[in-house]
DNA sequence: TGCGCGACTTGATCCGGATCAATGCGGGCG
DNA sequence: CGCCCGCATTGATCCGGATCAAGTCGCGCA
């Protein structure tokens, strides 16, 4: 599906990754670093943190981190590859609710039902931080940064669900997309103008809700009117503020 | 406070009411209702939920509860009306993210911009309490079971969120749309099969993104169909267990 | 009482994107 | 090496729902 971390044949952007590799601090560009911070670095706080959590990986690409129904123990932080999220209805038709890239959070919509109610599929070779939700939970009473933070993430991903609702056409919601996962590497310190789409063209119409074909047709005229250029899946963004202007309808503000 | 529902009689059909009128006790219909049983009635700390609480409203039909920019500073249970939420683009096209029914909670995807991101609009005469945030946060700190609950509603929104998700026909989503509406009413004690649509039929299709004349006609082919009975906005469902399979594709499980 | 307006319904036509189909391409594997 | 399979691109056709257009109903208000 995807090609290994072989070194071969293009120029590949060096793969992100949002790890420091220093164990006895947090990742910086995880999304729970604000509240690391908060908690201060030298607090003995933050020593708990580190204690619930737990690296796992790697998972291969097609390989479930939860499935539909497992039941709901953790949220995980993606430390280094690519993740979807996914439901699958009982005629077995797909449908993706999100693309998660390093730092970003998964799981969160699991607290309620306490089980999860989507699959989540790596794209690429992924790790991963895993948060005990019960001890987050413990912690979060004692600590309000802690607390605060897991708020403000589940508030936040309320507000990204919302961004592809609306009947926009697929111009609009091609160049979005291409703008939101732009910057959403840019905030992790990745590049927002070049980097590697993980998912396949399938997936991504699926996210959107249209037909693969309708993606490819759309990434081909953009490259054809210079706003992007795209070979397999390496993109690269020429006139980001074209892109933002066909896709303004959709993003935040 | 604690302004009683002024008796400005309402000529209307039995609108459901979430308030059980009793001051010392907390609606019993209310979202916040398990937390606060979960707290213990008799607990000093149901006195600081009610301190914490404040009874606003009447709201007209079409009238802001809050609007988009607004800092911030609380979050509303519904008592009494409905309630949509919106996002107006700059375009000046409107938006319908949800309907809010008595019991049920907005304001929640504020939390992390720290400003309203959409309006909220009652659609009939509409009661609130009114939640102020920063104390609701710090009460959750000290009783786990209202974080808890707190961190349960955020979740559960973005489950629903999902709903509308999906590329699906304007049957699915009309028949799914009513079941939703009936499932609803049917938790917080109503009936589920006879209810008033507060909503028009305009709001409704921007909700399903829809044109407002493919509601229509759905409507009425269902009603030809003896599906349901609808007269203007008073609907019943003549064939839930239909309509289920109609819809299943968007509903849980 | 009659007017005017907004909500709703129903019919006719049009169009964006889905679907069907053919081809190219690259990679894994026997 | 050659085969096969899944992804991607591009072209041709089709269809569900949007849009345009009329007409009805109900209600607030002068």
């Amino acid at each position: 599906m995807q090609s290994k971390p072989m070194a071969g044949r293009l120029p590949e952007p060096p793969s992100p990754i949002a790890d420091d590799g220093d164990e006895t601090r947090f990742c910086g560009t995880c999304a729970f670093s604000s509240a690391c911070i908060a908690a201060g670095y030298d607090k003995p706080e933050l020593a708990e943190l580190q204690c619930l959590v737990e690296h796992v990986g790697p998972f291969r690409a097609g390989e479930h981190i939860f499935r539909t129904g497992d039941p709901f123990r953790a949220i995980f932080a993606v430390r280094a590859g690519t993740v979807k999220t996914r439901m699958v209805d009982k005629d077995g038709r797909e449908q993706v609710l999100g693309f998660y890239l390093p730092g970003e959070v998964i799981g969160l919509n699991a607290i309620y039902p306490e089980h999860f109610p989507c699959d989540a599929v790596a794209l690429d070779t992924a790790y991963f931080c895993r948060f005990s939700f019960p001890a987050m939970s413990a912690l979060a009473s004692r600590i309000p940064a802690v607390q605060q933070h897991l708020f403000r993430m589940l508030s936040k991903e309320l507000g990204t669900a919302s961004l592809l609702a609306g009947d926009h056409s697929a111009d609009e919601r091609v160049a979005a997309f291409l703008l939101d996962l732009a910057g959403r590497y840019a905030v992790r310190g990745f590049s927002g103008t070049r980097f590697h789409l993980s998912m396949s063209r399938g997936d991504i119409a699926n996210y959107l809700r249209l037909a693969a074909e309708t993606v490819s047709r759309v990434l081909s005229r953009f490259r054809s009117q210079k706003l992007i250029e795209i070979e397999g899946r390496e993109l690269e963004l020429l006139n980001p503020k074209k892109l933002r202007e066909i896709g303004q309808a959709l993003l935040p503000e």
